[in-house]
DNA sequence: GGTTGCTGCTAATTCGTATTACTAGGTCGA
DNA sequence: TCGACCTAGTAATACGAATTAGCAGCAACC
């Protein structure tokens, strides 16, 4: 087994020392260290002909950087139920490192439970980064404040609720070096769900539409809870169909009619696990006309369904998708809706950590509004 | 800054050395460092009280594996054209990975240049990782070479053919340590196109068809060539109609009735670049009444254009997809052939990649056998 | 001719952990 | 009473790269 090269080892190819050829590398022009050209290019070509390059973890272990970005996906990336939904953010993250000349580590060593990943297991890797991104519908708030309270690099990709710092956290007495205030919330580029949702339910009731329901959690992860507040906005009384879970009972809005509404960290199951012939017929008992919903693939299972039924969408229901699909959907008709700038957020996210990392001062909280999407599902109620 | 905790904080607390602590942490029990009970426990209190984690970096330097294998991808991985088709492999390695409790580093800072990414450029980053996954449809013979020569631990997902090793590899005195081999060969592991493309070639035969060809360019990448080959063995005198590039007329197999094909290295484009009305008239006009294509995608355009002409498929004309589609494709027909193990391939090169680094003798170049796909687009040619 | 200053390097130290080698102090046996 | 042997630990070192301090050789200058 061809051991890994080092830096001795160059040096020993070059005949100079070990020093010298981390000066070089690092191009260190320091008065105290000035490498004349022709030592330079004789280390240099050593260099280039073996491939050398540091060993990131004796780097990281001295605090320097090593153009290695981390992604964390609370989720498994690459399987396929997931997959349409992650790729684009995954797409800008590679474009956005590639322009940066920075490679991306995916943590697959953190172990899975329950479907789940934890950044912070007994043995986790996150520091031979120099920083991550994290992804996922729901982020612990525990794994939030621990990151913010270790001073961790990281950019969220997606909004993420401030979770409350536990300020009595280093008893033994900080070793404090400097001035520097903490940061005392989540760095994060989020999609403007609040906005984009009122706008499109501004926009039903334009249309004529009086009664109208949201469908999916509207709480639990920040991204539903998002979307229900703005459809709140525009209409408080409007009905809110959450997922079958009797645990926990919300009674948000005053006077709201809310149906049940939980989450238990996990991404939510279709529909939250009701049939969508019963949820449709509850809307329709409901006197519904407009249906708002938290993903579009649902929306398509209650276009299925009213289809089944002998309906036509829009009207004799209009849907409206609020963002994009997170499981593959049959057929190809075009949601009114939005969509969400998933692409775009991986981008900015990568350029955000990048800006943490150099220190430059910049809003580490960013949201990026939602592509409106005219669509044909969404029209004027059948009796106008 | 709350410098992190280390295993001297621990020490200075619990009143024991540094060496104490590490033996505790790590449950040495040797003959040559016992601890009593009472020692153990204060340690283990301190440690508990304080939440103290051994820095995995600081253990990694230590030990000769970073736990961290290399993905390099020949064309970006994320864009939506390719992946589809590169998604099940990554979900195979990140399955095997994450089994195996290692991180995937992407090496996104490869610069793309005409759209490929090349290994060796003047700053490669290859050595970060403890080796590497190969994805692409072509690698560049002298990249597979240097890859052998520099005894770099990687293993191909696809087969690839031997580059010719030019044996001056290494002047600067190999650090041999042992009386180890060379691996003369490019580790991968790969599909068995040619035996999946012979069964279902001889398939059609023994369904009654007796002209038949083959659609793609049946050359440069080794996917290419090896279906072309396995058609070949049992329909020596097929057509192949390979795509339009007039720079190099190939003559393969003598006799047989080559009509153009090549490959510049790079994806080809669908239906090597012709209208599929016009690949559709001249298979007609050649009296071909089953054809065999690369790409299923290529065989969804040619069901398409017989479809318009009024022809009914598979009873006007069979038609085989040799392996999965590389982008997408509408309609949701079965089309016979069969389907690249892509996931068992990233699988089993994760683990290849494994035994080859921790050392271990297996063979280094594995086929898996493809799934044959009964589908609805292969049928006894009308007249029979 | 001795000090200062510059050039071109290198030795030594650091990071946090694991391992190896060793030591101080005691017991036992002959 | 000496050596062998055990116990309970610690000092020293290694891993690979970066940094700090410093050294040898030479030139310039008063």
């Amino acid at each position: 087994m061809t051991t890994r090269l080092t830096q001795r080892d160059i040096a020993r190819l070059a005949k100079v020392s070990q020093t010298t050829v981390s000066l070089v590398l690092n191009n260190r022009t320091a008065a105290s260290a000035r490498i004349p050209a022709e030592t330079r290019d004789r280390v240099l070509k050593v260099i280039r002909e073996t491939g050398y390059v540091a060993d990131p973890l004796a780097r990281r272990l001295l605090q320097q950087r090593n153009q290695i970005f981390g992604v964390f996906t609370y989720e498994p990336v690459f399987p396929s139920a997931s997959a349409d939904f992650y790729h684009p953010f995954l797409n800008g993250i590679e474009e956005s490192a590639e322009e940066l000349g920075c490679d991306l580590l995916l943590f697959t060593s953190a172990p899975v439970t329950d479907g789940r990943r934890l950044v912070f297991h007994d043995n986790n890797r996150l520091r031979i980064a120099d920083g991550s991104l994290l992804l996922g519908r729901r982020i612990p708030a525990e794994e939030l404040s621990r990151l913010v309270a270790e001073k961790y690099p990281f950019v969220s990709v997606g909004r993420r609720d401030d979770p409350d710092l536990p300020e009595a956290d280093n008893p033994a007495g900080r070793r404090g070096d400097g001035p520097r205030r903490a940061r005392a919330t989540v760095p994060y580029v989020g999609a403007d769900y609040v906005t984009a949702t009122a706008t499109v339910t501004a926009r039903a009731f334009a249309l004529g539409h009086e009664r109208v329901a949201f469908v999916g959690p509207g709480e639990g992860a920040e991204s539903s809870a998002d979307r229900l507040r703005g459809f709140r906005q525009i209409a408080p009384r409007g009905l809110h169909l959450g997922p079958v879970d009797p645990s926990r009972q919300s009674s948000a809005a005053s006077g709201a009619e809310d149906v049940g509404g939980a989450d238990d960290g996990r991404a939510a199951p279709a529909l939250g696990g009701r049939e969508p012939t019963d949820v449709l017929a509850e809307l329709l008992g409901q006197g519904v006309t407009a249906v708002f919903v938290e993903d579009l693939a649902d929306a398509a299972s209650l276009a299925e369904a009213a289809t089944a039924r002998g309906l036509t969408v829009p009207d004799d229901l209009s849907l409206v998708a609020l963002g994009d699909a997170s499981r593959p959907v049959a057929g190809d008709a075009e949601y009114s809706g939005f969509h969400i700038p998933r692409k775009e957020m991986g981008r900015q996210a990568v350029g955000l950590l990048e800006a943490i990392l150099s220190g430059e001062e910049r809003e580490t909280q960013q949201l990026l509004s939602c592509e409106l999407v005219e669509g044909s599902t969404l029209a004027a109620p059948k009796g106008l």
